[in-house]
RNA sequence: UCCCGAGUAGCUCAGUCGGUAGAGCAGCUGACUGUUAAUCAGCGGGUCGGGGGUUCGAGUCCCUCCUCGGGAGCCA
């Protein structure tokens, strides 16, 4: 008898299969039992008529518990009633491996109890779709930039001290070498890499140390960060809304079903589509002004600031030039008003804020220099970067999007944390 | 680090004025031939986060510590 996946079962209907998978609820109602269980291409209801089924089989029925590993067989059946629309009217059930005691029952569970049974709570409806989101975000990131002719360069994770800024990394012990840094980004290599090859990603963990408690973010987090050769800050902007536009629309394409299960309100997403709304920093001060705030040009802008901001609009939001002392030396002062740097964040609709920080590089060997020292780095540090201004300095641009912001935001979920499999919060490292 | 909030049954919570510890769900037993978190009946289930104090008596009041959650800052 040939074993069949759930999400295949159409091309099997009239014919008799074995299921394999983990049985997710049981009912019996004295004279007929049904059996759903889920093998993670789909889920299946199996019906199980007292009177039908082969001998013993009933009895193995009343064996079967939540999250049992079990092998049932039967003949798949289209019924209206079911809601993938195939059934399997069961002939006979085996549970290959038991399980006892589940500890995630049907109902009810704070967010601690879950995060603690972590690696049993993936098994669930919601999370399994949340993770098919995040795998078909991660494949059209890999497609987008492969139909655009970029390299994906993979970064160090492990690094000297170099990043945004320094303190706030993950330290370790590097053989003879002192001390090694978890890495927070990986732009300063693709910018190395863009000179190279011109068009360039990479895509993969970053690490954070700051103690942030916040819905918005994680100590590990995945970040996918073009950077283009030639491009300037107008460019940047527009592959990010090409792009995050591209996401969405994609997982509208492909994920329906798993959307539905989440039930996402997918209209605001249909919205989401270049080009993207713009206002300057020194704009969005002046508008926040008028909206009784007393916020003051040359302060960074708070998540309260961001939310008043992104609410005017129904589409995702490029916040464009702030003030140079808020920002990373790494950013190319704005020609047109000295005072700020060439950059943008992308806010998401919907209150889900910040999710791609961007900007034009400072491409100019002597004032990226003065800028590492006026911010107290290390130049010695930085002489690679430098060499980069040094040998064929060249206009480029790019931006780090935070996947897991993404993806929660995609899937209208509350919490990034529900974004990744295993979490890394300040007080999380189990499971 | 700062500001709130919460720790009581396996889970989610209630517990009034300080007076013998409660419910729903889950689990177990039974009934039921179309259930979708099935329904109905019955049964078992407690270091009230730890320590100290006040009191005849503390889940409840006071002190202290611990753990966790939410938010701020930082940022993706």
């Amino acid at each position: 008898m040939p074993y069949a996946s759930i999400a295949d079962l159409r091309h099997n209907v009239g014919q008799t299969v074995a299921v394999r998978g983990w049985a997710m609820t049981t009912r019996s109602s004295g004279k007929i039992a049904f059996l759903v269980l889920r093998d993670g291409t789909g889920y299946l209801q199996a019906v199980f008529p007292k009177n039908e089924v082969v001998d013993g089989a009933w009895d193995r029925f009343a064996t079967v518990t939540h999250e049992a590993n079990v092998l049932v067989t039967g003949r798949v059946r289209e019924d209206a009633r079911a809601p993938g629309g195939y059934e399997l009217t069961a002939s006979d059930v085996t549970v290959v491996a038991p399980s006892v005691d589940y500890p995630i029952t049907p109902k009810e569970h704070g967010t601690a109890f879950l995060f603690e049974h972590r690696h049993l709570w993936l098994r669930s409806r919601r999370q399994v779709a949340i993770a098919k989101v995040r795998n078909e975000v991660e494949h059209a990131i890999a497609d987008f930039f492969y139909d655009r002719g970029f390299v994906r360069v993979d970064t160090p994770i492990l690094t000297g001290s170099i990043g945004e800024e320094a303190g706030e990394l993950f330290a370790t012990e590097y053989f003879d070498l002192g001390s090694a840094y978890l890495a927070q980004t990986g732009q300063l290599y693709v910018e190395a890499a863009a000179a190279a090859l011109g068009k360039v990603y990479c895509f993969g963990p970053t690490f954070r140390a700051e103690k942030s408690k916040t819905r918005r973010h994680l100590t590990e987090f995945w970040m996918c960060e073009p950077e283009v050769a030639f491009a300037d800050s107008e460019d940047n902007m527009r592959l990010q809304e090409d792009f995050v536009s591209n996401l969405v629309a994609r997982v509208l394409d492909r994920r329906k079903e798993e959307l539905t299960e989440l039930e996402r309100d997918t209209a605001p997403l249909e919205r989401v589509t270049a080009p993207f709304a713009r206002i300057s920093y020194t704009d969005a001060i002046a508008a926040l002004q008028a909206q009784g705030s007393d916020i003051q040009w040359g302060t960074d802008l708070g998540a309260d600031d961001e939310t008043a901001l992104a609410k005017a609009y129904d589409k995702p939001l490029f916040v464009m030039n702030y003030p140079k002392q808020v920002k990373a030396f790494y950013m190319k002062e704005n020609p047109d008003d000295p005072r700020t740097v060439l950059n943008n964040d992308c806010l998401a609709p919907e209150g889900y804020g910040e999710i791609i920080g961007g900007s034009q590089r400072e491409d100019d060997y002597d004032r990226l220099l003065a800028r590492i020292n006026a911010q107290g780095l290390d130049p010695a540090t930085y002489k690679w970067y430098l060499d980069l201004r040094k040998y064929g300095g060249f206009v480029h641009s790019g931006f780090g999007l935070g996947l897991e912001r993404t993806v929660a935001w995609i899937c209208g979920i509350p919490h990034i944390r529900e974004a990744i499999a295993f979490p890394r919060q300040i007080h999380r490292l189990y499971p």
